[in-house]
DNA sequence: CGGACTATTGATTTGCGTCAAAGATTGTGG
DNA sequence: CCACAATCTTTGACGCAAATCAATAGTCCG
């Protein structure tokens, strides 16, 4: 918890400013919170599953997954986690219930103490308002993530993902015609409910369609228009 | 928005309470709500699509389901709520984002004022914070949901579900053999991401193995150990 | 008693999983 | 800077769980 670049949490704050407007002295308490910064390796886990950490998360860099596991051991990530996002943030108010997370690849996060952010809850109530209505978008993602999960094919279900993330990404950046997406095919199946193998295939065929190719960690969206109505996507449940 | 049975609103102050310490103050400003009883019919819908009303929902009786849908028509239900349970809650902090109500069956429900749930927020922030607590549990529901839905068998799907309702039934009922569940074989299927038809299927099998069978709206829970290992059932996301 | 859902069952098809193995990339230590 | 190990990607052959198509029984309600 040292003093640190005040721009840090910035990322961070523009992404609670798209949904919520908070004042002048209420952002720059945000920026002054105490954070310290971690780098992670691949497949590293935050805290342990079940336990209930001291801190919560925000990403600076790289790509975070929340996941949970079936007993025989196949995961399931439920929720997808770029810079500025606080994949945990909601455990300063209810801990974790059986989830986990980890770094996707190489990744920075800042750790900000749970005391912290609850005091800042209490000092300002806008804050509050503003946390609570993360939530609710990370909800609303979760919530398509069931449909997408459930009642389309595969390659609806890739189509749409890119979609998704191709926004989030452009958030705060302008162009939605490529962007890094650090990922591997059998973390992608780990996200869309398929095996490494049928997401290879399908991928293939999103590419000679012209519609999307990921490769080196690099999404490239080919055909903008197409990609949305192949994913069946509607960015309402984004905004 | 007329005088009502104080009682009315009790079981959904009995959810807070499960989840969040409020005091008697708080207690009372929340039964003190004004509130309107409606009934509503076999597939009726709450509000439209998409419109954001000016009220949220409280459920009396009977089943509501928040359900997506795809292009094709195809309804995914990704949220189920009973008595006690306020299904758009939320939209008093942040508009729904494209999914829908609809009742499963005959279900009468109460409407509160947004405008009186936002003051209610703010004169007393234990009850924002309860508010919020309660939308996070939803969360780690939909969270729960995706991990049915992408990775478990047909009959694990069923099973899981089957579990889930009956401890959320049972919660402050105390026994978790037998509750009613009033939905039909192609809800369910809109629910678990299956056809009727293998609905069906899996539901006849289940109640061979003599672990759960659903008669007449009624659930009966016949063994609940086997159930819950079949499910993968694992009540911590639930706590 | 009749009409409309709802449940049940059988036959057949299919999208995706499983198993297996060969390339391509990436990274690391010597 | 090269070698080689580890990981990731790609492709093929085959199997299976669930979808689809289709038709017959219940069941509820006016």
């Amino acid at each position: 918890m040292t003093p640190h670049d005040a721009a840090a949490l910035q990322p961070f704050v523009s992404r609670l400013l798209r949904h919520s407007s908070i004042g002048e002295e209420e952002r720059t308490a945000i920026l002054d919170l105490p954070i310290k910064q971690v780098s992670l390796r691949t497949n590293q886990e935050i805290g342990r599953v079940g336990e209930h950490a001291s801190f919560s998360t925000i990403v600076a860099d790289g790509l975070i997954g929340r996941y949970g596991q079936g007993r025989d051991g196949e995961r399931q990530i439920v929720a997808l986690f770029i810079a500025g996002d606080a994949p945990d943030l909601h455990c300063a108010i209810r801990p974790a219930g059986g989830l986990g997370l980890t770094a996707l690849g190489p990744t920075t996060v800042f750790h900000v103490a749970h005391s912290a952010l609850r005091r800042l809850v209490t000092d300002y109530p806008a804050i509050g308002e503003a946390f609570w209505r993360d939530n609710l978008l990370d909800a609303s993602l979760l919530a398509e993530w069931i449909i997408n999960v459930g009642r389309r094919s595969a390659r609806a279900r890739l189509a749409h993902l890119f979609c998704e993330m191709a926004v989030r990404y452009a958030e705060g950046r302008g162009h939605l015609d490529r962007f890094g997406f650090p990922i591997t095919q059998q973390q992608l199946g780990e996200v869309v409910a398929l095996t490494s193998v049928h997401v290879n295939r399908t991928l293939k065929e999103l590419r000679n369609e012209n519609l999307v190719s990921l490769r080196a960690g690099t999404a490239s969206v080919l055909d903008w228009t197409e990609l949305t109505i192949a994913g069946d996507f509607d960015a309402r449940y984004l905004a």
